[in-house]
DNA sequence: CTGAAAGCGCTTACAG
DNA sequence: CTGAAAGCGCTTACAG
């Protein structure tokens, strides 16, 4: 059985193909009588406008596009389930793809975003993801807009959280705990976040007066397995840090594993605080004092600023600019009470 | 700057549109100079087919429509990256959509997908989902695969786990170590996977000649607070029990933080089993002990069954069920190697 | 092997 | 307020 057709509404309302279009897109200059007698065909045929044909027509879609770099990191679930949240309150539709931190993933999904002729673009773009990727977008009246992660030298509107505050008040935490060898596994250095987490991190040492000290800043990838790797090499140190700033929260999981692994005790012997705040993270061994996100409202205000663009192509671009927060709990060492 | 369209491409390569359509579907019967020249023009205008006209025109779509029951529950990222990986393996894209576990917000989604015509849906139905909703889809000859939960009395493709043999797997785990007194938290009753769940647990207690007691049976609904609420309602029992075994992630989650707060240890004064494990579950206070789900080739599988399907419309109807495995670490007490 | 023509299911000026 | 007609950008018999 094929489906119906705004031909199969008009014939059996007694009407014609535009009367029916006009009802269906609330074109108030209907006869009343004559929208009664088409949503009752609406209703008696089960129809549902195919929207192939409305967007080729209309020109006009209602779908985002929404690309993650990594799916399989759970900091992205709120963040998909606000953009859903907010694209269901305003009738739009997700196609979700995930770059997986593949640049020439990430290109084959833009090409597939341009042939979809989206209304939007919410990308959370990966390493290497240049401006001339996303430029043709602008060209063709496609709105793009920056998740998480920005790109330099790109002026386009985005949404982030302020990263370099962020780990900034997590360092000077550990630091006015008493620590005094803070030891940072950074995010990707190609990232703005991972390069503003550090810059956080600097910052706080430098208030402190305190010198960064090379060995114990280690360059990680937002995954779970280098937070492993570097956290062991800190270990192995012969001066091991106090304490450790993890820049996202896959990483603190390998280190947290680490830890472990090394009978090291959290946070009596070392103390750490991880960027991401987890609904997981007060379970964990040594419940985990970390760097919250507003992840939910990162991905609502991603869609509200997708809207505010489609209205108002020529506004000025933004950049909206969300706070962290410091949950404390037990891993930074607050509870003990002590100055080292 | 409007998109190029197939006739631009034409012009400038000098052929029919007819001819552009050939080399874009990789119609074996062309030319290959000219080919050539519609490559290149392609190149050249940096021309991108339009989607919706080819799905209107074609009358297919390579869109496949994914329902999630509640996107925020991190069980199902792992599911959605394998039906992104296996549909990205097959030039498919995906739509997503969140029901929230609302059956209005179901339907609204399926109208969606009906509007849309995509080439398949994959959904993990929420309760109340009927035969009747999904049934249209059939007719449509838009092939339908249920995902994790089926709905009874409907003939339809579907994966899922063995969830009754997890659960008794666990459950048995718990006794052999010679817990006797078993509670389950349980998840909904109204979804095959809570009451397989539960099923699993009476198996388990069956065998073991166990009567099961009505007071240390919870009903849940798979969310964190119910798993809170009724570990709280278990530890304030006059006889509380000496073991839980918890139906889902989320609900252990609430388990954990119940216990916590009250103080309870894990695994000494409480044995803990929880279905789903998670990439954390190691580095909770008490490493759990889980029913591992293969998750991600749970989702993969769904899309093979859909293109199954869609390749052989009248094929026998198919159920895979995928194997868990109980991951065994502190939480059940196993390392005490007591008999209570 | 190639092109002219029809048509997928809609929306939207246009005329009345 | 309503309908006939054109057309969005493609694909696909059909004829040559």
């Amino acid at each position: 059985m094929a489906s119906a057709t705004i031909n199969d509404v008009a014939s059996y309302a007694g009407v014609s193909r535009a009367t029916v279009s006009r009802v269906l897109n609330h074109n108030p200059a209907v006869d009343p009588t004559l929208r009664d007698r088409v949503l009752d065909a609406v209703q008696a045929l089960g129809y549902q406008p195919n929207r192939a044909a409305r967007r080729l027509r209309a020109q006009s879609s209602n779908v985002i596009g929404l690309v993650i770099s990594d799916i399989q990191n759970p900091y992205f679930i709120s963040v998909i389930s606000g953009v859903e949240a907010a694209a269901y309150a305003h009738q739009m539709n997700i196609v979700l793809c995930n770059s997986d931190e593949d640049l020439a993933k990430e290109r084959i999904y833009l090409d597939v975003m341009e042939a979809e002729r989206v209304a939007g673009l919410i990308i959370v773009p990966t390493h290497g993801t240049a401006g001339s990727d996303l430029n043709r977008f602008q060209q063709l009246g496609i709105p793009v807009i920056l998740l998480d992660r920005l790109i330099e030298a790109m002026q386009v509107d985005a949404v982030k959280v302020d990263n370099e505050r962020g780990a900034y008040e997590a360092v000077k935490h550990l630091l006015d705990l008493g620590c005094r060898r803070v030891a940072h596994i950074s995010g990707s250095p190609e990232l703005t976040t991972g390069r503003d987490r550090m810059q956080g991190y600097y910052n706080a040492l430098a208030e402190a007066h305190l010198k960064p000290e090379p060995r114990l800043i280690r360059t990680g990838d937002f995954k779970t397995d280098s937070g492993y790797r570097l956290t062991l090499d800190l270990l192995d140190l012969p001066a091991p840090p106090d304490a450790i700033f993890v820049a996202n929260n896959l990483m603190t999981l390998g280190a947290l594993r680490a830890l472990r692994e090394r009978g090291v005790r959290v946070p009596e012997e070392m103390a750490l605080v991880g960027f991401d705040d987890m609904p997981w993270s007060a379970e964990f061994r040594s419940p985990l004092t970390a760097v919250s996100q507003p992840t939910y409202e990162l991905g609502q205000e991603a869609v509200h600023l997708l809207r505010r663009r489609l209205a108002q192509p020529d506004a000025p671009v933004r950049t909206v600019v969300l706070n962290t927060r410091l949950i404390v709990r037990e891993s930074c060492g607050a509870a003990l009470n002590l100055r080292r």
